[in-house]
RNA sequence: GCCCAGUUAGCUCAGUUGGUAGAGCAGUGGACUGAAAAUCCACGUGUCUCUGGUUCGAUUCCGGAACUGGGCA
């Protein structure tokens, strides 16, 4: 069967927050025998389950589903580790004679694995870190970014003096390498995918997924999200962990130390969500293999939105009934 | 009923010693290659409540009306 075209077919269901993805990729995965792995950058967590809307055991409906509960909120998750992750698990499911399904709205995770971009050769070195964003509070994120114009001008065109994490982690990678960050960058983006991509955006219509935006982040409310955060609050996970930046973590934490009212937290997070929606949708607009679905188009239903990414995706790959895991 | 204050961008308000106006928030667009649910950048015309008057010219001054809030009866 793949004698002639080697490379692996890969599904990609994206989208913004609350747009109904993981309801849409198991119901997908169900018909083709797939697996679906995760592109979440804060459901890679344990523990964190009601706020970064962790899908259930019983609504995976028996599917497999990888990268979920895989890092301590306590570490550091990032990319690179994601990627290699994501790789294997893709090579993995294919071996077996599955179909993988990369399901998430974390727009670099998906294309740091759709592009396959390499990480290997740089590292993050934590103390650095902290000793050039020192400098830069002491002297200025003007300061720190002439630093970088010194040994990257390339870079330092293209990043902005405020946004301290991109000239910290350029300067960083310099370090490292004795290479650019900016020709490492250049060079990464000539990449091609090697996969046999199937990229779907779905989403909707602004005003309305601001409306289930809110509805979701009420039904959090409801689930608990606040003793969820107490109760990691109480592990000793506190904001400077990358996990407690997520949204819904960091305003219920605001709350709980009284910064801000609870009604106040809740505005907030509503608002955060709303912006973070939107700034998917940025990402994704640049992703040119990417093709869009209107929940509105389809009635709002995922299972036939998921009817429908099945057809597209059987025009150029024949896909065998599941033998085993037929019809429940 | 009388007195006082207010009525300016979707919201909260600033302002023009008379030459048609600006902040924050909301909203919109964008960037992103080992923190990405993070981080950063850009974008502000609206009958200045209505209506008379004064004036070359009024959102700004004067009169009246409407509405809102507070006070007194």
């Amino acid at each position: 069967m793949d004698t002639e075209n080697t490379k692996i077919p890969l599904i990609v269901v994206a989208g913004p927050t609350a747009a109904g993805k993981s309801e849409c990729a198991v119901e997908l995965a169900r018909r083709i025998d797939g697996e679906i792995i995760s592109a979440d950058s804060m459901q890679v967590y344990r523990y964190m389950d009601i706020g970064s809307a962790k899908i259930t055991l019983e609504e995976m409906m028996g599917v497999p589903h990888h990268l979920i509960d895989v890092a301590e909120p306590s570490e550091s998750f990032d990319v690179a580790r994601f990627k290699e992750m994501a790789r294997a698990c893709i090579l993995d499911i294919h071996a077996r004679g599955h179909i993988p399904i990369l399901c998430g709205g974390t727009g670099f995770y998906i294309q740091a694995v759709t592009r396959d971009i390499d990480f290997t050769d740089t590292f993050a070195d934590p103390d650095y870190r902290k000793e050039l964003l020192d400098y830069a509070e002491k002297n200025g994120a003007e300061a720190l970014h002439k630093r970088l114009a010194e040994v990257d001008p390339c870079a330092a065109e293209q990043i902005h003096p405020n946004n301290l994490k991109r000239v910290i982690r350029a300067l960083e990678f310099f370090r490292e390498t004795g290479k650019k960050i900016s020709d490492h960058n250049e060079a990464e983006k000539q990449r091609e995918t090697p996969y046999d991509l199937f990229f779907f955006v779905i989403s909707e219509e602004r005003s309305r997924l601001y409306e289930r935006i809110d509805r979701r982040v009420d039904f959090m409310i409801g689930e608990g999200l606040l003793d969820e955060v107490a109760y990691l609050r109480a592990m000793g996970l506190t904001r400077d962990m990358v996990s407690m930046q997520g949204l819904g973590y960091k305003e219920m934490l605001d709350v709980l130390d009284g910064k801000i009212s609870f009604e106040e937290g809740v505005r907030i997070l509503k608002r955060d969500t709303r912006h973070f929606a939107k700034r998917q949708l940025t990402w994704f607009r640049r992703e040119s293999d990417a093709r869009w679905i209107d929940r509105a188009d389809f009635g709002g239903d995922s299972i036939r939105i998921a009817e429908y990414i099945l057809s597209e995706v059987a025009k150029q790959l024949s896909i065998k009934r599941p033998a085993k895991r037929a019809e429940l």
